[in-house]
DNA sequence: CGGCCCGGCACAAACGTTTGCGTTAACACA
DNA sequence: TGTGTTAACGCAAACGTTTGTGCCGGGCCG
């Protein structure tokens, strides 16, 4: 039912299935006679011949497939990064299996042992810990894996991650620019890299621009998610000394702390600014507009896809342990000078 | 380097490769005694052993995986969808690849041929068009097909839907009992089966609710994207009769024609109420808040994709050719009575 | 004109599973 | 003891490719 063969084909023009092979292989076509390569084509053609990939990958041990691994795809910000992969992907002929963890280490590993049993011939990781064993294993069996926006701890996995240093630092200098003093930091959890290098950069930031921040005024969240970006915001704000502005880590913390000032009936930016991290597009619809800073998810969705193919296709040759894209700051109207009371 | 195979067990056993098959297939397992099984199934534990999918593919013609056609990745409508199909295919041991056709013909072609080339054991797709003479090619190879959000015009291939004259019915008598009389009607691509699907209980409902729809209040969009919206606002308001609400096909067009209302210096609701269609989670954050009708995303994923499981494992089974699931309203800011002037 | 080389194709094995069938031995029964 | 039955496992083919090797004939050189 389903299938043409090269079987079919060989008995339909009259060569062997080894020629009729060569013949359909760019690479290996030069060793066939015009006429062979002409007959073959035509034939194939018309009778509608797809290769089998399956037969293939099994002779080969390659599947032409990678793995992309993500906490989640209902979350705005990992869409673009696939796209910025697959843009890769496709024109090469790879196409990509697509599993979500929930951010849960047993789904992670059991999800990876299911592109393992396909055959995938590299892994993109983009929902990596800063710590975890497994890779170890995965660097042992030699199958080729970056992580995206992510990195770990460890060596030996190259990891394609936006500036965050560099992004915390201009959001820390737009807010001290306005005037602010009394930053907050909602860190993300620290067994992310994001969250520890975020918080890290904050830091760093602080000190570079002569701020003396508050030990209590740095609170480290739980998960990336709105209700965080509640809870700590209500944390921070009820603190007798006040932050005017409110640093999160990313852009979901973000919103949840402009809920949370909304509800304490305070306003963003009148009496607290808020900025996030990532950007994604709908941002610039909700009000005041959060002022963020841009990640290039297609970029780094591009540059992981071409780094793993790199590594797949010419696996002696070395490479880059660590590639940081730029970031872009985009101010919106979350950010105002503080109050002056 | 990857990969311990029947073989090896076999040989670590002492048995048969054929005996260490059925031994770990939970379906031949009992044609062996206990002890046979036993002793293989820790062997295999102790070594590592992972199935080779291709290789069993190659021979069982099944693959375990599923193609998933989507429009594209990035809009909103789609992830949860993604989510659904997977939730019940997942825990069956199928893994899903993803392709995006960009709203094209010619990518869709394309990319359903790479599907195909993957020897998926089923598609579902979410991004058909009304007419598309492919799909009786993909029914006479027999690969199972379910379609879902959308519908094909011709019949044989199983759709699952959303109650869309519902959920249009129901806007329209949100909007007439505000005291709307003047509603126009922002239509989708009539090359879509939601396009002229929600068209057509438009002009239901209207009549139904006893309105009088002049004709060049209900304009055609060519894209459900933001920028249609805000053209087809435009032009319905620059009208001298110009409608006190407008229906939107779907959401897009609805927050395209509400930013068209802001930049004409009108308000909505206060000038001009409008409503939208699907319902994504952050409309609840811009303002002044969609009314829309929520469809259950989530919902037409696990039922499209049971429907296809069902499909592939059972072909001789009866299908429902359409399955419409019910759809909800959700109230929001947007709906306000008309203007009295 | 004989030898050699080489271009151009065929042959066959292999990738890791699955599965119909054959073989063996044990056992029951007559 | 011989025959038939059955349970438990081995044998081998097959799925559709890819690829190293073998073979054949024709052209070149000496």
């Amino acid at each position: 039912m389903r299938g043409v063969t090269l079987k079919d084909i060989a008995r339909e023009t009259g060569f062997h299935v080894s020629t009729v092979s060569r013949a359909l292989d760019p690479r290996a076509r030069s060793a066939l006679t015009d006429e062979v390569v002409q007959k073959v084509s035509m034939a194939a053609e018309r009778m509608g011949y797809r290769p089998n990939r399956l037969a293939s990958g099994l002779r080969t041990k390659r599947t032409k497939t990678v793995g992309l691994v993500i906490p989640d795809i209902t979350n705005p910000l990992f869409p673009p990064i696939v796209r910025g992969v697959e843009s890769v992907l496709e024109p090469l002929g790879y196409v990509s299996i697509i599993v979500n963890t929930d951010s849960r280490r047993d789904r992670e590993r059991s999800q990876v042992g299911v592109l393992l049993e396909r055959g995938v011939d590299g892994i993109i990781h983009a929902a990596v810990e800063r710590e975890d064993p497994f890779f170890e294993e995965l660097r042992r069996q030699k199958v080729p894996v970056v992580t995206v926006n992510r990195a770990l701890d460890a060596e030996g996995i190259p990891a394609v991650v936006s500036d965050d240093a560099e992004g915390i630092r201009a959001m820390v200098r737009l807010l001290t620019n306005a005037g602010h003093t009394r930053i907050a930091h909602i860190a993300g959890p620290q067994q992310l890299s994001t969250g520890v290098e975020r918080h890290a950069a904050f830091r760093e930031a602080v000190k570079e621009f002569g701020l003396k921040i508050p030990e209590y005024h740095i609170i480290r969240s739980d998960r990336l998610i709105e209700s965080e970006g509640r809870r700590c915001t209500e944390a921070l704000l009820s603190l007798v000394e006040r932050p005017t502005a409110i640093l999160a880590a990313n852009d979901r913390l973000a919103l949840g702390a402009i809920e949370a000032i909304n509800q304490m009936g305070l306003s963003c930016p009148g009496d607290v600014s808020v900025t996030g991290f990532n950007d994604s597009e709908v941002l610039r619809l909700i009000p005041p507009g959060l002022t963020t800073v841009r990640v290039d998810k297609a970029g780094v969705g591009k540059r992981s896809a071409e780094l793993l193919i790199r590594m797949i296709e010419s696996p002696e040759e070395e490479t880059d342990p660590r590639t940081v894209l730029p970031i872009e700051v985009v101010e919106r109207g979350s950010v105002a000078p503080p109050p002056k009371d």
